[in-house]
DNA sequence: ACAAGCATGTAACGTGTTACATGATTTT
DNA sequence: AAAATCATGTAACACGTTACATGCTTGT
């Protein structure tokens, strides 16, 4: 399906960026919903350099360290907004693996199960706190416009991110209340 | 991580299975967190039970319709039980691809971004109508005990999966509604 | 008789992760 | 001077999907 193809084209569509950068923003802004290593990003940027949907200049960086600097091309945008354009049938639920060894985990004491649960909320509740705490930083990037900014869209997935999280938590309170009930 | 190994001897371990079974349980009642393909379950087998993990009884249907009746081993029971104790960091966020495409939709008309929530929250509206078919189907077969069973793993899982994708139906919601209001 | 479902496998391809590999620049 | 970060790449391997391939059994 080449959707990193089209994550990469998405980001060097809103800004022209190196290797490097994308690297950065796969791993900071987008690590809510997609990401990737810089040895799957390279890779990419050559295939899609050789297919004439992005181009780069060479920038120096210092003396001798050569950066490249790709934008995007106009056959690079119009693939960019087809695949933006198109509706997708829904993808098939995200593999968990803290759910499959839950589903699992019956064949364990009741203690050990707790832990898991135990463990795992604390995790998730900390993740949440760093993801409210970039809410409250970011909101005040917000202004409001009759138009879709950019940084609207970077609130909304934000914003889903934290519901989503939410109810991770909210379903491991659940199931240590419930497992509590059955001892 | 080998995950689809633990998938398979949990499995297994609960009941003696064919690769077809798996392949069935696999893509209904462990499709809200994890599944697999026939293609990967034979191979998986195979080699599973190379690594002594797994055996198999060869069983007749019919006349001449050989099939494979998997069952655990002992140091598969072992390996099974030692990766279900493990306490596991938190995996990264899945990977969205509607999320991604919702990042960079700013530069479609405010229509067609309407259109694309409008899809996707109808389809996640279905998705939870026969999720929670599936729950009260599922429910009954619930008794009350004070061991941890299987039923209670399903069902908790289970209710984990309704509460996911009502989340996803509220963020979609108040998307649509934010997106309203800015136009 | 036919269709649907049971049952098992392989091949090619695409995607993703970890490790290997190197070197420059900036900050402390 | 050292450490952290910038910057770019490749190789080996692991995992997953789609398509190819075959044949039996059961229900209509």
């Amino acid at each position: 399906m080449r959707t990193l193809k089209y994550a990469i084209l998405g980001l060097i569509n809103r800004e022209a960026m190196t290797g490097y950068d994308l690297s950065k923003v796969f791993n900071k802004d987008l690590v809510n919903f997609w990401y990737a290593n810089h040895s799957q990003i390279y890779p990419e940027l050559k295939k899609l350099t050789a297919e004439g949907l992005i181009t780069y200049e060479i920038v120096l960086q210092g003396e001798k360290l050569e950066k490249k600097l790709y934008s995007i091309t106009d056959i690079g945008q119009q693939d960019l907004f087809a695949w933006l354009a198109t509706i997708d049938p829904l993808e098939p639920t995200p593999k968990d693996i803290f759910r499959l060894k839950a589903f699992f985990m019956e064949s364990l004491p009741a203690q050990t199960i707790l832990d898991h649960f135990e463990s795992q909320l604390s995790q998730r509740l900390e993740k949440v706190a760093k993801l409210e705490n970039t809410m409250s930083t970011q909101a005040c990037n917000l202004k409001k416009s009759s138009k879709i900014s950019p940084e609207f869209c970077d609130y909304l997935v934000l914003k889903g991110a934290i519901m989503r999280e939410k109810t991770y938590i909210s379903w491991l309170k659940e199931c240590i209340a419930e497992i509590g009930e059955s001892s």
